[in-house]
DNA sequence: TTCTATAATATTGTATACAATATAATCATT
DNA sequence: AATGATTATATTGTATACAATATTATAGAA
């Protein structure tokens, strides 16, 4: 008799309850910036790389534009970036990070870490989990790239 | 000077981006059913406990009514399920599987399987990422445990 | 029984998320 | 230089996702 297939043996909806769970977990911490996880992402790839396209941003977050683009309207209306035509191709949208996104970055890395400090990985299991985590990725676009 | 934060480095980018790609990967099997993911993962529910209230999946699949009663009514929509007021405490909806949610169980399964083993994840170390995947969680819940 | 508290679901508003399409600018070839 | 192909972003439509609120039904107390 085959073994039933159950919720809980699902490894994508472990990842997917890990993925709500971390949603959540960085409420806390970015509550006082206004900012969701998301955003705050995007602000960590601008602080690794200012001066970006929509482009670059969507291959390095691995968001598509129709997801960008409205995300970062709000993180512009909310004065973290701007958002500016790039005069020598004008198809381009270049992103900078304004004086309140950069003056922001330590405060809320600060913030950020208080929190994952109290996840109390070692350094070792933090390798390991991530190693763990980035070998399904890997086994996952193998798969999909086959599809194609 | 203190190592310098990157995306890369973030564990929760990590659980976002395998994710996105298991939602990418459950395309192809489920293409032929018009089902997403979470549709999916809601019938899979289904098939270990059937003629439940919404309530009950809300818990099951951490998923909030607001959620849950759209994606229902999808499904009811498209005939996988049905939803009725319980006769005996009205307050309640019972979601049951019709026949052809009944019938497709086994197809739809398989057509999973099939992608499922092209992952080539042994016993073992299927044993292990999901250990690994479900301790976060854990360190996880305990966090924000201590929010409230 | 009537009033209140509680429980279960639905709705609203905001924010991802992506496929498909549209728009506009640039590039490449002639 | 004209035009066809390509590139970059924006828009549209659909589907999650949740907090806060509303709605309706039940339960409990006086």
């Amino acid at each position: 008799m085959p073994k039933e297939v159950t919720l809980n043996d699902q490894i994508c909806f472990q990842i997917s309850r890990a993925h709500q769970l971390f949603n959540k977990f960085y409420q806390e911490p970015l509550e006082k910036f206004n900012l969701t996880y998301v955003q705050y992402i995007t602000l960590l790839s601008l602080w690794e790389n200012d001066g970006v396209t929509v482009n670059y941003l969507s291959q390095k977050l691995g968001l598509s534009n129709g997801t960008l683009t409205p995300l970062l309207k709000r993180l512009e209306k909310a004065g973290w970036i701007t958002r500016n035509r790039d005069k020598a191709d004008e198809r381009r949208v270049l992103i900078h990070l304004t004086q309140l996104g950069k003056d922001n970055k330590e405060p809320i890395l600060e913030s950020v870490q208080g929190c994952l400090n109290r996840l109390n990985y070692s350094d070792d299991e933090f390798a390991d989990a991530m190693d763990t985590i980035v070998d399904l990725q890997h086994r996952l676009e193998k798969t999909n790239e086959n599809d194609k």
